[in-house]
DNA sequence: GTATTTTTGGGGAGTTGTGGGGAATTGTGG
DNA sequence: CCACAATTCCCCACAACTCCCCAAAAATAC
């Protein structure tokens, strides 16, 4: 499980460091293998190989002959790309993404669970101000579940 | 399984490169043959062999007597056509698919699983448009199943 | 304070994408 | 059956980009 928030800069080719702290989590069986896409949010998202996958079998089980699933599936598929730790535990991003999650030099990963995010640090900033209610009240309601 | 999206030219002879990305996706058993045929949206779909042949299997469970499936099986078989790719990876595509897509200059070939569709990138922009569901929205419902 | 791990930077070989020449094949009309 | 035109197919060439490797700097551990 991916936990924490680290402060790290992605280089000239477009590369980021895999904090040693998440690198850990990783399970063997992705073999250092991450599927990086668009973020739900205005971030990228970066999949273990094992846990993209079980996305993969949703869409699988859509049709693709259907109008609406089809359109699920590019729109999901568009932005993911798979690459592998290199030999510095990095993984290039694809310029698509930095340009979509406005990505300059500066960049905050944060440890989310299953998957990894990967926000340009004052669009994170403005990502939390925007909501009016408090890390209390969130708590409150998603926790009552 | 296909992923990503890339900005790539078709050329004066209509052919286009498979994204090496794309290419190391393919099974060996289809032998870097495949079937170009009209998608269903306002695209060019490109199956691998051995995908191709599962979707006849599922055509040939069709009903030819039946008019509405034996219209289906005209329409998807009309314009499919096989072929290996040339020695720097490249396929032709038949000149009646480059109109009916709308295809110029300047094409985004999209990973969508188990094929590769090859659109014009202004028509995939109106077509994504025309949604008013957000990637979020989709992501939501599609992962809630 | 030293040794090890981690993060960042960059050079260079190999691969990939694009363009085009020319031989072989196909189709058409005489 | 032959000649011609058009198309297809196979090959070579080159610029641009990727990927792999080495290495320094910074942080952490001992």
């Amino acid at each position: 499980m991916f936990r924490g928030q680290f402060s790290y800069s992605i280089d000239s080719k477009g590369r980021i460091s895999i904090p040693a702290k998440l690198r850990k989590q990783v399970s063997p069986e992705s073999n250092e293998t991450f599927i990086i896409t668009q973020g739900t949010a205005a971030c990228i998202d970066i999949y273990p190989l094992d846990q993209w996958q079980l996305i993969e079998e949703k869409l699988l089980m859509l049709n693709p002959f259907d109008p609406e699933d089809a359109k699920f599936i590019r729109m999901i598929s568009q932005y993911a790309s798979e690459d592998k730790l290199d030999s510095q535990a990095r993984i290039l991003i694809p310029q698509i993404l930095i340009d979509y999650a406005k990505i300059e030099k500066e960049v905050l990963i944060l440890g989310a669970l299953k998957k990894i995010e990967v926000w340009n640090p004052n669009v994170y900033k403005e990502y939390l101000k925007q909501s009016d209610e408090t890390y209390e009240q969130i708590a409150a309601k998603v926790m009552a579940k």
